[in-house]
DNA sequence: TTAAAGTTTCAATAATTACTGAAAGTTTAA
DNA sequence: TTAAACTTTCAGTAATTATTGAAACTTTAA
């Protein structure tokens, strides 16, 4: 397996990429590469095209599986199994998302509910109540809008933009209506 | 400085989502314990409170400003540093969210910039090509979004949940609109 | 000036996280 | 069954990242 320079550089740009997006940096290249790669790989391949064990290759599908980024195929008559993208980028991304927003909101949140509804015994600890509870209001407004902004399909989104339409001004024709009517 | 099992517990929260929020464990529990502290506090008093060493401290304030996390405060006839949270938590999260676009984000769209201008030698950096066209693409749009969505306050933002409106729902609106107009 | 009160730096080390490769496990065809 | 072809696991090790604490630096009051 022979990397074009520039398919390369991309690859290797994923790697270092990958702790940002919540991965390591194996699985950012392997992401990568699977990504640039019309062609399903096997393990072996990626093995020999990231230059790391096929111990390391498995680990970083698991995680990948983990995170519903990767799909499996079958050739009849061969017994490797071929790794692709699990669905398109915009699917990739919404997975990252949706993931990452489990992993860095969603155990705040419960922590949060539980300690707001345990009354303050100081005054120290009404402050920390008040503030607990912005957070609190804070990641759930989040939540949401991100749940709302996931349902929407890259077109209505792009679309969108290219109407050249801010959020905000959306808002206000939204204003505008609802006091006409 | 003895933190009541509550806030304690917060702070500790912090630190083990400290790493998925961008930093690490000690700096996710400098932010917690100056968020939830209605007082600004002193090096020392943030050093005796975690139980860490008074450099790492010092490094921690350093990064939490360069994140533009804290404020420094001087009390008359002091010599000591204050510190406490620059803003509302709102403002926080919004710088948070501000400076992992610029991390996790741009710098690949730098990359898929330069490499989209390239012209590809072979079938597989045609496909290759496309595909970092549709990575560019989305990410485009995910920056213009968040910069929409920053914009707004919170209480823009919450109003609109709280009245029931899904972001579709508003887009629609604007469609019905405009086919009028 | 000087020295006291503070802050920062950074080399050494500790803690954590990632990777290898050999052994164990699994599946399939004959 | 057996053995070939493949995948997974995991103990040991390598690489990376975080932390300490002592020395250097800075600021201010006398």
């Amino acid at each position: 397996m022979n990397l074009s320079p520039k398919i390369e550089n991309f690859v290797l740009h994923c790697g270092e990429m990958g702790s940002r997006w919540g991965f390591n940096r194996t699985i950012g290249q392997m992401v990568g590469l699977l990504v640039i790669n019309e062609k399903p790989l096997t393990a072996n391949e990626i093995a020999d095209a990231l230059k790391i064990s096929r111990g390391n290759v498995s680990m970083g599908i698991k995680e990948l599986q983990s995170w519903q980024l990767v799909k499996v195929h079958h050739i009849p008559g061969d017994r490797k199994e071929y790794y692709s993208p699990n669905g398109s980028i915009w699917d990739l991304a919404n997975r990252v998302f949706e993931e990452r927003r489990k992993r860095e909101i969603d155990p705040t949140l419960t922590l949060l509910r539980d300690q707001i509804l345990d009354s303050a015994n100081s005054p120290e600890e009404v402050y920390a109540q008040q503030q607990m509870q912005s957070i609190h209001d804070l990641l759930e407004t989040v939540t949401k809008w991100s749940a709302e902004l996931q349902r929407l399909s890259p077109e209505q989104l792009q679309s969108l933009m290219k109407l050249g339409s801010s959020v905000s001004k959306v808002i206000d024709l939204k204003d505008k209506l609802l006091r006409k009517s």
